[in-house]
Order: structure tokens, then sequence, then C-alpha cells
DNA sequence: AAATTCCGATACTAATTAGTAGATTTTATT
DNA sequence: AATAAAATCTACTAATTAGTATCGGAATTT
């Protein structure tokens, strides 16, 4: 056996404990939140010990910053592959769709609005940041075409839109339906993108 | 000076520390959150130590609770004081108008919502929870009457248009509006109220 | 089969923080 | 003014957890 494909092949199973290791992340992320979540709840999941989880990645901050950009890049190959000949809020109702079943799944924590602390570390993670502002470039450009069209109300200050459209990816009332209404994953979907889009009032 | 106008004073003087510590609560939890808000932090804003602060509140989830309720207190008053002509979808406006300025003026934290920790935590907390049912009682019935008059969408079940109501008084959007795009609260407030019950198209 | 190399785990350090015990000062009464 | 009582503060403990140094063991090469 070649060096070559030996190395190959430790790789591979290098990558492997990787993305093992960002899913067990996200998941705990999702339900302990930043703080509580420990290096040991981590190495624990995966089934390795906290060095060789650090053999990955070199500090907590990094292995967090990791697993959301992991999460950005999803929405990006995500928005890559829709049809294009869909209508820019068509684009846009999809990738919201998208991101609330990942959410429903438990495979997407809260954004980092909900703790200036953890907005502040990520801020400071130049890569996390080229990727939002990318996927942010890439929403607002509908976002405008949207409200060109006046599929989104034009009246509306688009920051106004743009900020609320992020909210409603994060928003908790689809845990709440999911805990106490038991409702099945579809209607969730449905109805949360109906407020969105129409408002409790319509 | 009789006994009993003595013990008055200083509780008087008890009550106005008390009230201090739980502003300074407030204002710490809405920025640093649960996780990061240590005790050192309150009594340290209030200017006293941190025994003094445990004379007051037996321990930090105690203290957290107490802070909440008070929240909770507030909403059932500000709701109470409405004048009573007010028709039911005009009383939600109100009070999610209301939630959102304390919020914007930085004395409401995220609800529990947003860390199971601080959930758990609080629906530990009997008198928190009883306080909470009594609004909630309050707003369900509110949105009932509402969906009657088709003043809110009939369609949709009753507990997604409560959930979403609820979500709307923790919507980061309003933070973003104001730490991105610097828009005087008046406006971010109007516009909130235009999205949350009109939605991002009409 | 012996030697070497590399990987992972056990067991530690340092720092943080909730909660407390005992010293100290302040306040009120005689 | 002296004494009693109460409240407050300084300085501690115990527990948690991010991150690391060092040791043991498995796989690979000769």
């Amino acid at each position: 056996m070649s060096i070559l494909s030996r190395l190959s092949f430790k790789d591979q199973a290098f990558k492997l404990r990787e993305s093992a290791i960002l899913d067990a992340t996200t998941a705990v992320l999702s339900t302990k939140g930043f703080d509580l979540m420990t290096m040991d709840d981590i190495a624990g999941a995966v089934g390795i010990s906290k060095p060789s989880l650090y053999k990955h990645f070199k500090s907590k901050e990094d292995l967090v910053g990791e697993a959301l950009i992991r999460l950005i890049d999803g929405a990006v190959d995500y928005l890559a592959q829709l049809d294009n000949t869909l209508s820019p809020i068509g684009k846009l109702s999809a990738l919201l769709e998208w991101a609330l079943r990942v959410r429903l799944e438990g495979g997407m924590p809260f954004l980092p609005s909900t703790s200036p602390h953890v907005r502040d570390m990520l801020m400071r993670n130049m890569s996390y940041v080229l990727r939002v502002m990318k996927l942010n470039g890439q929403i607002e450009k509908l976002v405008a075409a949207a409200q060109k069209t006046g599929d989104l109300n034009p009246d509306l200050p688009s920051d106004v839109i743009l900020f609320s459209y992020y909210s409603r990816t994060c928003d908790p009332a689809a845990e709440f339906l999911q805990k106490f209404s038991k409702m099945p994953h579809d209607d969730i979907v449905a109805h949360m993108l109906k407020v969105a889009f129409n408002g409790l009032k319509t």
C-alpha cells in the first residue's frame, strides 16, 4: 500500500470523525446552548476523549464557529441548488422552509442573536463573518427583487424585512408548537410560513 | 419614635434596595443572559456585597425568578389599566407595543424560550408559573375574541397565533434594527407591529 | 518478531463563580 | 457615653470546566 493511499485513508477517517464532532456540537448547542455546552459533552457524545477533540478544534470557540459555518454553508448550498426559474419570493420562502425543517429536526441552534456573548465571539471569527456576509448579500438581493415586484411590501424599509426574515428562522414559536401542541412538522412549517409572510391578521 | 414606624422605615429601605437589585438583574440579564450573569455583577452594580444580596434572595435562580415575575406583573398591570372600550386586537397591539418599548429601553431580557436551561429552571418556580398562566389566560381570551371578529385570522389554530404573538415580544429583529440601522425606537416599534400583524407581503 | 512511530486516554492545572462563615462596623437604646 | 444588636463586608470553600502534560498501547515497517 502506498504512502499516499494510507494518508488518504487516515484523512478520510479523520474527516469522518470531524463530521461526527460537528454533528454532536450542533445537537448539543440546540439543546443546551453555548454557555452550558461543555467540551466533555461533545467528546462523550462522539465517544472520544477531550484531548482527541482538541486535535480537531483548537478551542470551544473554534469548534462552535466551525459548526455554525457548516450550517451557513448548508443554507448557501440549498439556495444554489434551487430551480432558477423560481421567483425571488419563492426562493425566500423555500429557504425559510428549509431552515425551519432543520430546526425542527434538532439540527439548528438558535442564532447568535439571542446571546450577546456568542454574537461577539462569532464576530471575531473572520471566516464565519465572511460566510454570513456572503449569504446575507444573496438574501438582500432576493428581498430587493421581491420588493420591486410587489411580492414583499415595498413600503417597508428593506432591513426591516431582512431582519424579520432572519428572525423567523429562529422563531421560538416553532419550538412551542412542537413541544406544547404536538403538531406535525409539516403543519408547523406551513403555519409558520403563512404567519411570516401574511401576518396574524389576514 | 415607635417601634412600628421604625420597622416600617427599615422595611422601606429594604424594599428600595430590593427594587434596585431587581433593576440591576433585569439590566444584566438583557445584556449578558442568565449563564453569564454572576451574583458579583449584581452586587457590584447595586453597590452592595454578595452576602447582602443573599439576604434578599436565597439563590441565583430565586433572584432571576423574582425579576421575571416583576416583568410579568408589569404586563398584567399594563393590560388591566387599558381602556376597556378598546377592541381585543387593540389590546393585543397595545401590549405588544408596550413589551417592545420595554425591550428597546434595555428593560426586558429574552424570554426563557431561548434557553432550555433557564426555561426548566423557571418551570420549577411555582410562583412564576402561576403568573405566566394568569397572563396567558388573559391573552388567550383576547386572541379568541379577535379571531371571532375576524381581526385575527380565524383559519389559523389559536395556539399558532398565541405562540407567534409571544415570539414577537422577543423578536431579535428589534435589536438588529436598533444596533445596525440606528432607527428611532418609535419607527422600530411601528414597523415591528406592522410586520407582526400584516406580515412581510402585504 | 522487534523496533518505531503515532494516536488516544488518564489525570492533572488554572480559573471562575455560587454560596457561606466569621470579623467588623454601624445603629439604636439606656 | 456605654452597651447591645443588627447588618455588612472580607475572605474563604467547593464545584465546575477549558485546556494540557504525560503515559500506555496499537498499528506499521524492517
